[in-house]
DNA sequence: TTGAATGCAAATCGTTTGCATCTCA
DNA sequence: TGAGATGCAAACGATTTGCATTCAA
């Protein structure tokens, strides 16, 4: 399964235009969860034509996020993250600069699970969020 | 360590206004999370003298959350949600309606305190948020 | 008394919506 | 061609701020 922009686009079946493509492209390129907002300034800076409208970057996330293109990110931010929805993993977050580290982990996610049989109000858990809060070496 | 309202303010050098004793009291007996539409609708309701301000309820809210008296949650809603920081302990939400069930896992610490250890980037993790979503059995 | 807390109005900020126009398929 | 995508202006809801007033200590 290929994974260019125009392939992910397709597969969803989502008309590919150039905002749409572009915004693929950085989400591919940055690997950090990132908003609406600096996406749409790295739209406007890129090579992307006429750089793209700010509300057109809210629906296009919007579209992806019901598509389950990307999905959200909890880092206790202003605004909502987002992030390519690839394999399953979790954050280690700076509080003080911008600093991301993914991790995955296992026995977590078993952990998880159990818990999940042991709710006596809940019977469809679907997705978690997990995120670890502090400072990197360097504003340590 | 006594823990009524009163006793709070008092060990946090805040002044014990109506207001800010009104609003402990409410989470105390709330126990789930509360935003800062809900604490102030409950304040309008309850005997709180006046009814307290709106905007009020939004500054107690920050300086409780400053003084560590309360803990900030991440629903994935779109006001900000607090809870009293007491034992630490997770959530699972119910992304239908608004129920919410705590859980703790200590096995889960653990794993976590490890994770922190091996990060490249971070030298100092401070704290986390670990929370699940799902349907709860009314909803599902 | 006096600095902190409150109330009110207005500002701000992230995000959404209505509607006319444009564009991919 | 026609449904879906985009742009622009305006609406919106949550939260913050400025300033005058009130109140706990």
């Amino acid at each position: 399964m290929r994974n260019e922009p125009e392939d992910i686009l397709e597969r969803n079946n989502l008309k590919k235009t150039a905002t749409r493509i572009a915004v693929l492209d950085i989400f591919s390129k940055t690997k950090i969860p990132l908003d609406a907002k600096t996406v749409w300034s790295k739209l406007k800076k890129g090579k992307c034509a006429k750089g793209a409208n700010e509300v057109t970057v809210y629906r296009t996330l919007s579209v992806f996020e019901e598509e389950r293109i990307l999905k959200r990110v909890d880092l206790r931010k202003d605004s909502v993250y987002f992030e390519l929805k690839t394999e399953h993993h979790h954050h280690i977050v700076c509080t003080k600069c911008d600093t991301v580290e993914d991790f995955e982990n296992l026995e977590i996610e078993k952990v998880l699970a159990r818990i999940a049989t042991k709710s006596s109000k809940f019977i469809n858990i679907k997705d978690h969020s997990l995120e670890l809060f502090g400072l990197c070496k360097t504003c340590n």
